[in-house]
RNA sequence: GGGAGCAUAGCUCAGCUGGGAGAGCAUCUGCCUUACAAGCAGAGGGUCAUAGGUUCGAGUCCUAUUGUUCCCACCA
C-alpha cells in the first residue's frame, strides 16, 4: 500500500490533470440544496472578453475561491457562478482599432455587419479569460457560466428599463454630460478621471455695445467664446448692478449678448463676471436655464468648431483654441493670460480629454433609488469589509447625480425604446412594437446602446433567471459575499446594491470584501505603458497555482494594497516544497494501511502536544477566515505546518517512528498521517492543487481531498499538561542548542546532558530520545544536583542543565556571559517589583494580568539564583 | 476644497477588541543531522514618523504636526 511521491515538487506535472479530473466528477456543481441546509454563494466579477489574466483578477478570483472552497467543505451548499461582460465601450474600442488597421471604419462597415465582427470577437476571445480563470484553480459552477449579453441577462436588461420608465425613474432628455470626442459617446460622471494639468488662464475684454468701456471675464477654454449667450454677474454685486440687462459684443463673432444676473457668479473670484456658454459647461447650462438663454452649439461630436463659425469651421479644438486666442490678441480684447495647474476630465476608457456638451441622452433618476441603498449599509444589513469604505459608499451615494445611461456605440443592449417614423410617437417596451399604437406608422429602434454598468449592475440576480422565478434565485439569491478591488465601489458596488433592492427587494449580498491592487516590486501600479505587468501565467507555469495563490493571499490584508516580487512568489513555493517534503517523509515511513487516530491512553505526551496544537491552529483558521482575515488564517496554517509540525512534531517522532513492528512505531504513524490530512484539508482552499495530489496518495484516501469535512476544534483533544511538558522539553532544547552554537561546538561532538528540575515528569526517560537527537547530547540523567566545575550551565524557567564540555570552556567568556545575563534578569526584576509595587497597577489591572507579573516575578528571581550560583562556581577558575 | 489610507528591523509587510515588539527576504555564524540546501541549527538588528493627551499600563485609543499614497468635488 506504501506509495512514494515524486522526489521534487513539480506543480507543472499535476494541476491540469487534477483540475480536469474535479470538472469530470462535477465538483463545482452544487447538489441540490437539502431542505434547510445552509447556502452560500458567490457571483464572480465578471472579466470583460476583452480581458486577459492580470494580477488583479488573479487577488480576485483566489480569495473568492478560498471563500468557496471554505464553504463549501464546511457543509455549505455552495455556488460560485462565473460569467464575463460583454463591456461595451471597451470592447467597441478594440474592434474599431483592429478595423481602423485594416482601413475600415465602423459607419462603412454600418451596423449589422459591425456587430457580427463583435460577436466573432466574442467567440474568439470571450473564453480566454475564462480558461485562464481555470489555470488558477478557481471552483467555479461552469454549467451556469453567463454573459451579459447573454439571451436572460438581456431580457433582464429590458425588464429594468421598461419598468423604470414606467415608473419615471428613467427619463430621456437634454442635459450637459460628458462627450469622449475619440470613442464619439456619452460617459457618466463616473467614467470621468480628472487628472491635473498645465494650462492657461485667459483674460478676455467683451466690450459694452455702444462703447463705454467693457467687461472682463476669464476662462480655461477661449474657444468655448464662440457658445457665449451671455456674460452673468452676482445679483449683490455692486461693481455690476447698474450694467445688468444691457449688452456686450462678443468679440471675434460679434453677436450681442446680455449681462445676466445670477447666484452662479462669485463676487470674490476674479473681476466677478463669467461667461456663459450654456451648451458647453454644466454650470453655465444651469444658469442658462435659470436666465433662459439660447444655447449655441459650437462643437461637432469630433470635438471640431461647427460650420456655424466659418472663420473656425473644421478646427480641432486645441487648433481652435490657439486660432482664438491669436485673433483675440490681434483685436486687443485679450487682458492678459496667466499659467494655471488645473483638473482636466478625461475618458476613463481612452484618455481623451473629455467635452461638456450639450445632449439628448436617457438617464436614470438616482435620488429615489440612492436612500434604499443607503440605508441597507447603514443599518447593517450590508457589512464593506474593512467597514471603512463604507464611507467612500455614503459619500458617493449621497452626491450622485442623475446616471446617463444613454451611449452612442453598437456594442450592448440596445435602448428599448421605438420612435414613430411618421408621428414620432414613443414607446418603450421590451419587445418591438409592429406599429405606432397613435398613427400606425412604422417605428424605428432608439439606435444607443446602454452602459456597460447598466447590465453589470444587475448581474448577482440576472444571472440566476431573474426576472423568471427560478429555483436558483431561491436558493443562491441574495448572495451572500461579494469581492472586488475598492476601485471599483462607485462604479458596480453602488449601482448592484440599488438595483437589487428596487427590482428584487432583496440586498444583493450581506458582505462586501474589499481588496487592494497588486503593485510591482517597486510599488507602483502594473500598467501596460508601463511594460511592468506581471503575467501570472508565466507565474503558474514557472511556480505553480498554488504557489501563486500563496503569495497572493499570504500577508494581504483587506482593503489594503500589496506588492508583487520574486521573493514572495519564491517564499510561496518553498512553503509548497516544504509541504511536500514533509509529506513524502511522512509517506517514505508509512506502513500502515489506512489512518485512524489511536486511543488518547496510547498517545504519547507529543503527539497530544500536536494534536492540542492542531485544535489551536483550527481555530484559528476558521476564526480568521470567518471575519475575512484571509492573510493571517494562511499565516496561522504557514507557522503550523513549518514550525510546529515539520521543525518540531516530525522530528519528535522520529524515534518512535524508527521503532519499525512495534505499536508505538504504529501509532506515531498515525498521529503523523492523522495531522498530515488535517493540514491538507484545512490548506486545500488556499492551495488546492498540492492538497489533493498528496492526499490521494495517503492511504485510506477518498476520490478527493474535497469531499472531505473542513476540520472543527476537537474538545476531545486537548492536553493541557502534555503542550506543558513538550514546551518545557522544547525549550531545553533551544538553549542547548543556542549555547553550543555560541560557543561553535559542532553537532557531531556529542556531550553527556545532565538535568535538575523542580519538573522531574516533564524530562522522564521518554524524552531523554530528544536531547540525544536534536541537541547532541550522548547520554541523559535527571540528577538532583550537579557539581561539576567545568560543567556549561544552561538555565530555562524548568530546569537547569549542565553539560561537561570542560575541555572547550573558556571561563572568561562563560563569566561575561553569566554578568550579562545576570544584569538582565536583574532588570527584570527591578521592572516586576516596580509594576508590583504600583498599587495602581495592582488594584486596577485584572487579575490574570497581575497574577502573570507575578509569576515572571518568581521565575526571574529563581533564574537570578541559578546565575549567581554558576558564578560562585566559576570564583577563581 | 472635502475625505480616507499608510508611516513598525536594511527591504517588503503582519501585529484583530490596549497588558513585556513579529514574519519573510537580506546580513553574519555553524551544519550535506538518510523529508526538504527551494533545507537545518543559531545570531545580530527596532525611541513602533514627531509632539502632546487619555490610562495603573499605548505600536494599539484621542488631538495636532510632518511626510506619503489614494478617492471625491461643476469652482469661471
Amino acid at each position: 500500500m506504501k506509495k512514494e511521491l515524486p522526489k521534487t515538487y513539480d506543480p507543472a506535472s499535476f494541476e491540469e490533470r487534477i483540475y480536469a479530473s474535479w470538472c469530470a466528477d462535477g465538483r463545482f456543481t452544487p447538489k441540490p440544496a437539502a431542505p434547510g441546509a445552509p447556502h452560500y454563494s458567490i457571483v464572480m466579477p465578471p472579466p470583460n472578453i476583452t480581458g486577459q489574466l492580470h494580477m488583479g483578477h488573479a487577488l480576485d478570483n483566489t480569495l473568492q475561491d478560498i471563500l468557496t472552497r471554505y464553504k463549501r467543505m464546511s457543509g455549505f451548499t455552495t455556488l460560485w457562478l462565473p460569467g464575463t461582460d460583454h463591456a461595451s465601450i471597451a470592447t467597441e474600442a478594440k474592434i474599431v482599432e483592429a478595423m481602423r488597421r485594416e482601413g475600415i471604419t465602423k459607419e462603412q462597415l454600418g451596423r449589422e455587419k459591425f456587430l457580427e465582427r463583435a460577436w466573432a470577437w466574442r467567440e474568439k476571445y470571450g473564453g480566454r479569460i475564462i480558461e485562464q480563470l481555470k489555470k488558477l484553480g478557481s471552483s467555479c459552477d461552469w454549467t451556469r457560466e453567463r454573459f451579459t449579453m447573454d439571451e436572460g441577462c438581456s431580457e433582464a436588461v429590458r425588464e429594468v428599463f421598461v419598468r423604470l420608465y414606467k415608473k419615471g425613474l428613467i427619463y430621456r432628455g437634454e442635459r450637459i454630460i460628458n462627450w469622449c470626442p475619440h470613442c464619439r459617446t456619452s460617459i457618466s460622471n463616473a467614467e470621468v478621471s480628472y487628472e491635473e494639468q498645465d494650462g492657461h488662464f485667459w483674460h478676455i475684454r467683451y466690450p459694452f455695445v455702444g462703447g463705454g468701456g467693457y467687461v472682463e471675464v476669464a476662462t480655461t477654454r477661449p474657444e468655448t467664446l464662440l457658445g457665449d449667450t451671455a456674460v452673468a454677474v452676482n445679483p449683490a454685486d455692486e461693481r455690476y448692478r447698474d450694467k445688468i440687462g444691457q449688452y456686450v459684443v462678443l468679440p471675434l463673432v460679434g453677436r450681442r449678448i446680455p449681462i445676466v444676473a445670477d447666484e452662479h457668479a462669485q463676487l470674490d473670484k476674479g473681476t466677478g463676471c463669467v461667461k456663459i456658454t450654456p451648451a458647453h459647461d454644466p454650470n453655465d447650462f444651469e444658469v442658462g436655464r435659470r436666465c433662459r438663454l439660447p444655447m449655441e452649439i459650437v462643437l461637432t461630436p469630433e470635438a471640431k468648431i461647427t460650420d456655424n463659425y466659418p472663420k473656425y469651421a473644421g478646427m480641432d479644438r486645441y487648433e481652435a483654441r490657439r486660432a482664438i486666442v491669436a485673433d483675440l490678441e490681434a483685436g486687443g480684447y485679450l487682458a492678459g493670460v496667466e499659467d494655471l495647474k488645473h483638473d482636466v476630465g478625461a475618458c476613463y476608457r481612452c484618455g481623451t480629454t473629455i467635452e461638456p456638451m450639450v445632449s439628448l441622452q436617457w438617464f436614470v433618476k438616482m435620488e429615489p433609488l440612492v436612500r434604499p441603498a443607503i440605508d441597507a449599509v447603514r443599518d447593517g444589513r450590508i457589512r464593506f469589509v474593512p467597514e471603512r469604505f463604507s464611507k467612500n459608499y455614503f459619500h458617493w451615494m449621497e452626491n450622485t447625480q442623475d446616471w446617463c445611461i444613454s451611449r452612442q456605440l453598437w456594442w450592448g443592449h440596445r435602448i428599448p425604446a421605438y420612435y414613430c417614423d411618421a408621428c414620432g410617437e414613443m414607446v418603450v417596451a421590451a419587445e418591438a412594437p409592429d406599429k405606432c399604437p397613435k398613427c400606425g406608422g412604422t417605428m424605428t429602434q432608439d439606435p444607443d446602446t446602454l452602459d456597460t454598468w447598466f447590465s453589470s449592475a444587475l448581474w448577482p440576480f440576472s444571472t440566476m433567471g431573474w426576472p423568471k422565478d427560478t429555483e436558483d434565485l431561491r436558493t443562491f439569491f441574495p448572495t451572500n459575499t461579494l469581492v472586488t478591488g475598492y476601485d471599483i465601489i462607485t462604479f458596480w458596488v453602488s449601482r448592484m446594491i440599488f438595483s437589487a433592492l428596487e427590482y428584487t427587494g432583496e440586498i444583493p449580498f450581506d458582505t462586501v470584501l474589499i481588496h487592494g491592487l497588486v503593485r510591482d516590486a517597486q510599488g507602483r501600479k502594473m500598467s501596460k505603458s508601463l511594460g511592468n505587468g506581471i503575467d501570472p501565467l508565466e507565474i503558474i507555469d514557472k511556480y505553480g497555482a498554488d504557489a501563486l495563490r500563496f503569495a497572493l493571499a499570504t500577508g494581504n490584508s483587506p482593503g489594503n494594497d500589496m506588492r508583487f516580487s520574486d521573493e514572495r512568489i519564491e517564499a510561496a513555493r518553498n512553503f509548497a516544497n516544504k509541504l511536500w517534503n514533509a509529506a513524502r517523509f511522512v509517506m517514505m515511513n508509512l506502513t500502515i494501511e489506512s489512518v485512524a487516530l489511536p486511543p488518547a491512553e496510547r498517545l504519547a505526551a507529543e503527539d497530544k502536544w500536536i494534536l492540542a496544537r492542531l485544535n489551536e491552529t483550527v481555530a484559528s483558521v476558521r476564526a480568521n477566515l470567518d471575519s475575512y482575515e484571509i492573510g493571517v488564517a494562511l499565516g496561522a496554517l504557514y507557522d503550523f505546518v513549518w514550525d510546529v509540525y515539520c521543525d518540531w512534531y516530525i522530528e519528535l517522532s522520529k524515534s518512535s517512528v524508527a521503532m519499525k513492528g512495534t505499536e508505538r512505531s504504529a501509532d506515531a504513524q498515525n498521529v503523523l498521517a492523522y495531522v498530515l490530512t488535517k493540514i491538507l484539508v484545512l490548506l486545500h482552499p488556499f492551495m488546492p492543487f498540492i492538497t489533493e495530489e498528496i492526499y490521494l496518495n495517503l492511504p485510506g484516501a477518498s476520490e478527493s481531498i474535497m469531499t472531505e469535512e473542513y476540520p472543527t476544534v476537537r474538545e476531545d483533544l486537548s492536553f493541557p499538561e502534555e503542550e506543558k511538558k513538550i514546551a518545557r522539553v522544547i525549550d531545553a532544547v533551544t538553549a542547548i542548542r543556542g549555547r553550543r552554537s555560541e560557543m561553535n561546538v559542532p553537532p557531531s561532538r556529542r556531550a553527556k546532558l545532565f538535568i535538575v528540575t523542580k519538573y522531574p515528569e516533564s524530562f522522564d526517560a521518554s524524552t531523554h530520545p530528544f536531547f540525544e537527537r536534536l541537541a547532541s547530547a550522548s547520554a541523559v540523567s535527571v540528577v538532583d544536583g550537579y557539581a561539576d566545575d567545568g560543567a556549561v550551565r544552561i538555565v530555562t524557567d524548568a530546569a537547569t542543565m549542565y553539560i561537561p564540555l570542560a575541555d572547550i570552556v573558556d571561563f572568561d567568556a562563560e563569566r561575561k556571559r553569566l554578568t550579562a545575563e545576570l544584569t538582565a534578569a536583574e532588570g527584570e526584576i527591578a521592572r516586576a517589583e516596580s509594576k508590583l509595587a504600583n498599587e495602581n497597577f495592582v488594584s486596577r489591572a485584572p487579575a490574570n494580568v497581575v497574577e502573570a507579573e507575578r509569576t515572571k516575578l518568581a521565575k526571574y528571581r529563581a533564574q537570578r539564583e541559578g546565575i549567581l550560583e554558576a558564578l560562585a562556581a566559576l570564583e577563581g577558575k
